[in-house]
DNA sequence: TGCCTTTTTCT
DNA sequence: GAAAAAGGC
């Protein structure tokens, strides 16, 4: 008999709870621990998951097979079209090695759930125990609940709720990682290796991911770690003020490994509580600020968890649905490409497109820019975020569009609207981050770089010859009247 | 995780 | 007259 581990996106050995659990019943048992995952492309293109990230899932596939080997343990991998290809596929495997029980962790979004259940259920049929344990999220999404037993829907006092359970809770510590006793033999472990490496050949010849990306964010647990050290030694203490500086590197960077889980947030949550003397809650302001978005984190899963409806295409808040939202092809485009004219949008999709990335304050500004100034749909730009971000995570991506656009949880009030120009000024003052992606910009002075087009009407004399910046797509204060109607509008036809 | 205007407070 | 606080969108 055997143990088998179903990977999904916890693509790492440290404290991976399915397979610390795994190993532990292999070797009570004397048995040997097997490992399968399984690429749904079919799925992933009803999601819309972009190539990028795609392609760092399959890298870190790789990566996960080798250090398995290294363990004794075979990795099956497997291209299951979709998830219920995949059910099938790991029932499969599971016969096909012995296995007793599959062990597996669970995941929050409603197609993902319905998957889990479904597979629950064809094991009971096949006589397999189907294990399920939590390991995505710091506090499961069951477990943090208000008074009245209902789920939070505002973040603060979730945190408060959640901190409670971080000093109750004392699994939250993370779990190494042991070899079981019984190793694969070789010719298994070479065999299931070549298998892997030509299947993740053949879905990476049909990805398009720029060279740009691959080399920004590699792929392993080695290097999560490594980045996790780093940030917890350079920028971690000054995390509060610096992380919405675009320019700086003051934010962790670790999102892409954290949604692909081959970084454990068990092992984040260490580390930073290892700098600030073992707190969560307070001491320095810059692990208390960090630790709240580990905090963020587990608010959007465990949304998504008990509001079904926001994985269906739906705002959370039902009368926001109601918006008539404009639908401007030529306006979507031109945001996409980052030519709106707004100096800090248009820098920031580009950094999106050309790295795979894009600095969270940026990610507020684009999305309320999309869905505010240009009144369009958030539903359009949650998707070309999905297509373009190596970190993409439907909770946090969804979540964090329906805040921008005040459709969701503890949303933005409609009237909360960013200036993009003032953003600019305060949080990339002298211009760098900017300049930095729109070379037109080199040469603006300070005082007009977030709003070029103010400089060439002024003082035409500084730019003679040089280039000439068109206003932006849309007047700021109109496009501020504009969507305060239509949300106001929004909500007297649902009165 | 706003922005802008008005009012109040302080020097 | 600047800076802080308050209030409304």
């Amino acid at each position: 008999m055997t143990q088998l581990v179903w990977f999904r996106e916890d693509l790492r050995t440290d404290d991976q709870r399915a397979l610390v659990a795994a190993v532990a019943v292999a070797d009570a048992a004397g048995e040997a621990v097997h490992a399968v995952w399984c690429a749904t492309p079919a799925q992933w293109d009803a999601h819309g998951m972009g190539d990028n990230r795609r392609g760092f899932l399959l890298d870190n596939v790789l990566q996960l097979q080798a250090a398995l080997a290294e363990a004794g343990i075979v990795l099956h991998v497997v291209d299951a079209g979709d998830f219920a290809g995949s059910v099938r596929a790991v029932l499969d495997i599971a016969r096909a090695n012995g296995a007793g029980a599959v062990h597996y962790n669970e995941e929050y979004p409603l197609n993902e759930q319905r998957r889990d259940a479904s597979f629950d259920a064809a094991c009971a049929a096949a006589g397999i125990v189907g294990c399920r344990h939590h390991d995505g999220m710091l506090v499961p999404p069951r477990a943090v609940l208000t008074k009245a037993g209902t789920p939070y829907t505002v973040f603060t006092p979730y945190r408060q709720a959640w901190y409670r359970e971080l000093a109750a809770d004392g699994g939250i510590a993370p779990m190494a990682f042991r070899a079981p006793r019984q190793r694969a033999d070789a010719a298994a472990l070479a065999a299931a290796g070549a298998r892997a490496q030509q299947v993740i050949a053949e879905l990476r010849a049909r990805l398009q991911v720029p060279e740009s990306v691959r080399a920004a964010w590699p792929a392993g647990e080695h290097e999560a770690q490594r980045r996790l050290a780093g940030f917890a030694d350079e920028a971690l203490r000054d995390y509060k003020a610096r992380r919405d500086l675009p320019a700086e590197p003051g934010t962790s960077v670790l999102s892409p490994y954290l949604a692909a889980g081959v970084l454990s947030p068990r092992r984040a949550l260490a580390v930073a509580r290892a700098a600030n003397r073992g707190d969560f809650a307070e001491g320095n302001a810059g692990v208390v600020t960090w630790i709240s978005e580990l905090a963020w984190r587990d608010f959007y899963r465990q949304v998504v968890f008990h509001h079904p409806h926001v994985s269906m295409g739906r705002a959370f808040r039902r009368e926001t649905d109601r918006v008539a939202w404009r639908r401007d092809q030529r306006d979507f485009d031109a945001w996409c490409r980052g030519e709106t004219g707004i100096p800090l949008v248009d820098a920031a999709m580009r950094q999106l497109v050309a790295t795979g990335w894009m600095h969270n304050r940026l990610r507020m500004v684009t999305a309320m820019y999309l869905s505010k100034d240009l009144l369009i749909d958030w539903r359009l730009g949650e998707a070309f975020f999905a297509r373009h971000l190596v970190d993409w995570d439907f909770a946090a991506n969804n979540g964090g569009w329906q805040w921008s656009a005040s459709t969701g949880t503890d949303a933005a009030p409609y009237f909360r609207l960013f200036n993009p120009v003032r953003q600019g000024e305060r949080f990339d003052p002298d211009g760098a981050f900017v300049r930095r992606w729109l070379p037109a910009l080199a040469a603006v002075p300070e005082r007009w770089v977030h709003a070029p087009w103010l400089a060439a009407e002024k003082h035409a004399d500084l730019f003679a010859g040089g280039p000439s910046f068109a206003p932006p797509l849309i007047d700021h204060e109109r496009a501020k009247a504009r969507v305060l109607a239509a949300f106001r509008a929004a909500a007297s036809t649902a009165a």
